[in-house]
DNA sequence: GTCTATATCATGATAGAC
DNA sequence: GTCTATCATGATATAGAC
């Protein structure tokens, strides 16, 4: 049927935009590339999605919407047993970052690919997807927030807000480094086989995460 | 005299690109974008640079030139100092990360336009960008690595490796939320006034990067 | 829904006068 | 060193046949 050949063409342009947006960013990355690498019409972007830019927020829409959910309802299972007591800072890291990236380890759900195109689109906010992410992102945001300024009461607001904002960049770059990217260094991981992937990175995340929320606060006094 | 003017030329091109990546990224900034900010010809970047992937690395290589220079020299006056004894993890922290925030406070070296730039390259690799800052960075890497490695014997060097990485993350991140950009959060930075700036997030993002350095270990045994 | 063909515009780079 | 003019290419988007 035309209808079902329909929905995969629109799968299939989501599916090669996804993977080509993350290795070569939006401005890199042509509509001719991303119909040629689908095996579909050049049109079929526009017919499909009304624009380029369209296209790249139903990209990160399709993920998100699935990702997010999953934090509230995670967010909600563990409030609902702790029976209105705080939570603890690594129970909420984890419902955070630890859903994140163990979407990286579902291909159902876009895998590590998404995963890159997310951290290193925020890093690079054109103005159009800035505000997308915005949108997309407040609702868990505003109740991950709330979930950590009750968890930390003896903790500046202020302060946890920017240990978030950390966390967010280590987080982006734990998953940018994942797949062989060394960035920066080109050192050699020791045991960077096959072993050494997601399963792995995801304690040792946690640790440096939770040892940097917990951190002694700053003694601003001190420092000029 | 010509020459005069032809040095000033290459300063502003050099200055307006510096701007101009930072905000769009590469591939969204045009030549005639950047001609047309420094008020100079469009024929002059190819001119003075050759194309426009050359002036890219010329724009970082003034800056990292400097930085990493005084990255170096720090470290080696603490190990003078030192004398032969392993640095405190928090002065290793101090030289690397300290040194690129205190460089955002010297509009003579780039100021925040260009650690913002640094920031947001470091995601978003293209090829042959990558590979220049590889280079540009693999001698100050070398030694602040050898530093760490000394400092916490007890650490393997893999999670030393990670760490580091994590930390370029967190201070990306930093960089990229201090000027007025909330990236996924809308949030409401209570004390974000005037006096809210780079001296005080100086000592917030050590004491951050320094919990993390310092977590305990991950037990990859005892997470699947 | 899919295709070909094309309109319209912006890009990086260069040739050559001054 | 600087300028104008231009080339060749590739971009997004759309019109209209099937």
């Amino acid at each position: 049927m035309l209808e079902v050949r329909a929905v995969d063409t629109r799968e299939r342009i989501l599916d090669a935009s996804e993977k080509l947006f993350m290795a070569n960013g939006f401005d890199g990355t042509s509509m001719r590339l991303i119909t040629g690498a689908a095996g579909v019409n050049l049109a079929a972007v526009n017919y499909h999605f009304g624009s380029k830019e369209s296209l790249m927020q139903e990209v990160f829409r399709r993920r998100l919407d699935w990702l997010n959910g999953e934090r509230l309802r995670v967010l909600d299972e563990m409030e609902r047993k702790s029976g209105g007591k705080p939570l603890k800072p690594s129970q909420i890291v984890d419902g955070f970052f630890g859903t994140l990236l163990r979407m990286a380890q579902d291909e159902a759900h876009g895998g590590i690919t998404f995963l890159r195109l997310l951290g290193r689109t925020l890093t690079e906010p054109s103005d159009f997807i800035r505000t997308f992410l915005a949108k997309e992102y407040s609702e868990v945001m505003e109740r991950y927030k709330a979930a950590l300024f009750k968890a930390l009461p003896d903790v500046p607001k202020a302060e946890i807000v920017w240990r978030f904002h950390f966390m967010l960049g280590a987080t982006s770059y734990a998953i940018a480094g994942t797949d062989a990217l060394r960035l920066v260094t080109d050192w050699q991981i020791e045991d960077a086989d096959a072993t050494d992937r997601l399963d792995r990175l995801l304690p040792r995340l946690m640790s440096f995460l939770l040892g940097g929320l917990r951190a002694p606060l700053p003694q601003f006094s001190a420092t000029a």
